[in-house]
DNA sequence: ACAAAAGTGTTCGAGTTACACCCATGG
DNA sequence: CCATGGGTGTAACTCGAACACTTTTGT
């Protein structure tokens, strides 16, 4: 690719560095952020946790390696999940202590409906307020996410994304509050809401309770 | 690192995809944004233009690669240069011809002081209004880069890097306009901008042409 | 009838936009 | 003295924040 490489066939020969890709993958349980992890089973960091990563092979898209990643470490379906790259942490030669590994983190979300329904999950899932000790550098890279997740849920809409097909606006208004940890305005997260247009009133009523039944809303964007 | 790996030794062993890094690194010459690029003296795409990379060496922190490869391909000393991680393009397994490529891409913004000042510049400057043909996915990288620096640029304060140390309240509109291809209000933009106390009022005056000097600033931030 | 969550508008302050004239200098 | 860009303030508007009561249901 350039002059500086003494031979050409450098390229092919040199000592490369190894490239990985991490998922941080989001979700709300019992009114709580939480992230999906799963323990090691080998060393280095045996019996730790991890975020679900795998390392890119030779033939494989980026995206398609944060897809087997979720799905042969979590066994969750990848087509089901939200998910966008995030940055490359690639700084600190010695992340991984066997080889030099640069890792591309995405971070992904999953909506409630999806966890329930795949019984075959693997993931073990902690809040993020009490993560396990971790292995490699993944609590930087979980905090990193984090913060960038909450930067962008408060500019754009992608909440949605962890909401079940019909939804509340109480219940969507309950996860904004649970990723910003706040308290939020009923009426001014309506009005802010409804103004999207993201939203349709599928003429449906949610009972639960003794009181005024709530109106069930679907996300207008279909996955 | 996982059970998915058929054998521990495949990490070592398994062919992987080569790591580059490429940066966008943008400058402002006679009221255009310009974009640094070198003529590729190698097949593949002898003769055509490219932005500055370099492969990733084994022991290369990502940052020390970003910074070779502007001072290497460009002779630009890259402690001059404001730059910053943009996006992983590896979804296409042909990007690069010769090799599998992942590319960690960076912009760079470098002022026009610094431009003039290094005689040994070895970039040719484009108009991104009128790049020349450009080799592997480097166009699609440069209105990538190019998006994101318009969007940034709007509501964070960098467009300083882009300025000579000293300069005045027209000239630094005139970056902002530039980039972002559109006319500001003048009273405005200084209300904004001085708001932001990020400028110090080094009490010189430029006089040029028949009219009234204008004040030179500073940016706080030393860099 | 009462408890419990759903649903609904208005006011206030801050920040952004639009807009026009006088100032200092060189030629 | 005039042409040129430098420099300045105010009014209108928009957007986000604060805030309280009525409605509908189950028990």
């Amino acid at each position: 690719m350039t002059p500086t490489l003494p031979f050409l066939d450098e390229i092919y020969t040199a000592k490369k560095p190894a490239i990985a890709v991490d998922v941080v993958l989001f979700t709300i349980k019992n009114d709580e952020l939480h992230v999906g992890l799963t323990k090691r089973e080998e060393e280095p960091f045996l019996g730790k946790y991890a975020l679900p990563g795998r390392f890119v092979r030779y033939d494989e898209p980026i995206e398609t390696t944060a897809k087997l990643a979720l799905q042969l470490k979590g066994g969750i379906n990848p087509e089901t999940v939200f998910f966008e790259q995030l940055y490359a942490f690639g700084q600190d030669l010695n992340r991984d202590t066997r080889i030099r590994t640069i890792s591309l983190v995405y971070y992904a979300l999953l909506n409630i409906e999806q966890l329930n329904k795949s019984g075959k999950n693997k993931f073990q899932w902690f809040s993020t307020y009490k993560l396990p000790l971790l292995a490699f550098d993944h609590k930087q890279i979980i905090d990193y996410a984090l913060a960038n997740l909450r930067e962008k849920i408060a500019h754009s809409a992608f909440a949605f994304q962890l909401m079940p097909q019909e939804f509340t606006l109480t219940e969507l208004q309950n996860a904004y509050e649970t990723i910003l940890d706040q308290k939020l305005d009923k009426r001014n997260f309506r009005k802010k809401i409804l103004e999207l247009h993201l939203l349709k009133d599928i003429k449906k009523q949610k009972s639960e309770g003794a009181h005024r039944p709530a109106a069930l809303y679907s996300f207008i964007r279909k996955r």
